[in-house]
DNA sequence: GCATCCCGCCAGCCG
DNA sequence: CGGCTGGCGGGATGC
């Protein structure tokens, strides 16, 4: 995986292949993946989880199965084994996770009027215990430094992100408000981007998941999230996008990240920060703001009962609705088998 | 044009 | 030291 470029140096260009799968960004989403890797592995008989298993039937770069494993693992999903291995906990395990979060998040008083200030280290207990550091480095010093870690890990992000629907009453959500809460004080506009950025990734397995639906806050009008909560199933049960059953679909497997869009200028070394200004935050304090979002919160409860499908839209919902009847093994078998990436696969096949 | 967010470089950590 | 992890943000894609 990490030596891609090396394993696969350009073949994509007209080589054979004749089908020319052009490049579709909506189609390697990691809600896409998600749904994918949910379809894969909520099987009876499942319990472990190779991340690199999952890498090549699915037929992505390990390191888009980090992002995905770490995102299902803070609803429980999932959870962590050891190395290079994960458990599937199932969906069964988001209601008591949810309910876990919300506990915790009360107790820090997060949602309550000013729940963004205490959003740091939050995490601070953590049943540590272990404190045979090494010598010359003091408990603190230590602690710090995993701590530093785990608050910018996705892992936390992804709890608080749902703390901040669990307990603000705020049913709308807009990413930009997200980040400027979760970030705390600070709101430079390179942070709040990145912060952006990692909370797109995390609505879109959200939305694969079902948890959140992204539609627009009533007044504002700004793309925003609304939490759904687990309903009991991950959209409508079975893989959103095209993959599987469409009998014809391109070629997969052999675009594992694919015909990449080569940058131009590989030295990019000295970019002008020319990051300026960004809105920051949509100023209107959805967040902090007391009492008068309750307004707003009950304005579309659940219209219909149809699916939103997160930020890809479904296109072959019919045909994956009339043989989602049946999804199954089959079909998953033909999907990882056609999943089969060409970098490095000779273990199974 | 701006919202979205894929992609993969590369720094830490772990064994 | 090599491999596993995963933060991070450039810049392409979508609309």
């Amino acid at each position: 995986m990490r030596e891609m470029a090396g394993a696969v140096p350009e073949v994509s260009r007209d080589s054979e292949t004749a089908g020319k799968q052009f490049y579709c960004r909506k189609e390697k989403s990691l809600g896409v993946l998600c749904s994918n890797f949910l379809k894969l592995y909520n099987r009876d008989g499942v319990d472990l989880i190779g991340l690199d298993d999952a890498a090549i039937k699915l037929g992505v770069e390990r390191r888009r199965i980090y992002d995905v494993v770490n995102i299902l693992e803070s609803v429980g999903v999932v959870a962590r084994k050891q190395k290079n291995q994960y458990s599937w906990k199932g969906f069964a395990a988001i209601p008591q996770a949810l309910r876990e979060l919300k506990e915790e998040s009360l107790k820090e008083n997060f949602g309550a009027s000013g729940f963004c200030s205490s959003m740091k280290d939050l995490n601070e207990n953590e049943n540590k215990g272990s404190s045979q550091n090494a010598n010359g480095e003091d408990n603190s010093s230590m602690l710090s430094k995993l701590e530093s870690k785990r608050e910018k890990s996705l892992w936390l992000l992804t709890q608080n992100f749902v703390k901040l629907f669990l307990c603000s009453d705020m049913d709308f959500i807009t990413l930009d408000n997200a980040a400027a809460a979760l970030l705390g004080d600070d709101h430079n506009s390179t942070a709040m981007r990145t912060k952006v950025r990692r909370l797109y990734d995390i609505a879109n397995v959200f939305s694969s998941l079902n948890l959140i639906e992204k539609t627009h806050h009533p007044e504002s009008r700004k793309p925003a999230y609304r939490w759904l909560g687990w309903t009991g199933k991950p959209n409508n049960g079975s893989v959103t996008t095209s993959d599987l059953q469409v009998p014809k679909k391109r070629i997969f497997g052999t675009d594992i990240t694919n015909t990449k869009r080569k940058r131009a200028d590989p030295l990019v070394g000295l970019k002008s920060n020319q990051k300026e200004n960004v809105p920051v935050g949509i100023k209107h304090n959805d967040l902090e703001n007391d009492g008068s979002v309750d307004k707003l919160k009950q304005h579309s409860r659940h219209s219909s009962a149809g699916f939103v499908y997160g930020p890809f839209t479904p296109r072959s919902e019919a045909t994956v609705h009339d043989s989602a009847g049946h999804n199954s093994i089959q079909d998953l078998k033909t999907l990882a088998s056609t999943y089969y990436p060409r970098y490095q696969n000779q273990g199974i096949l």
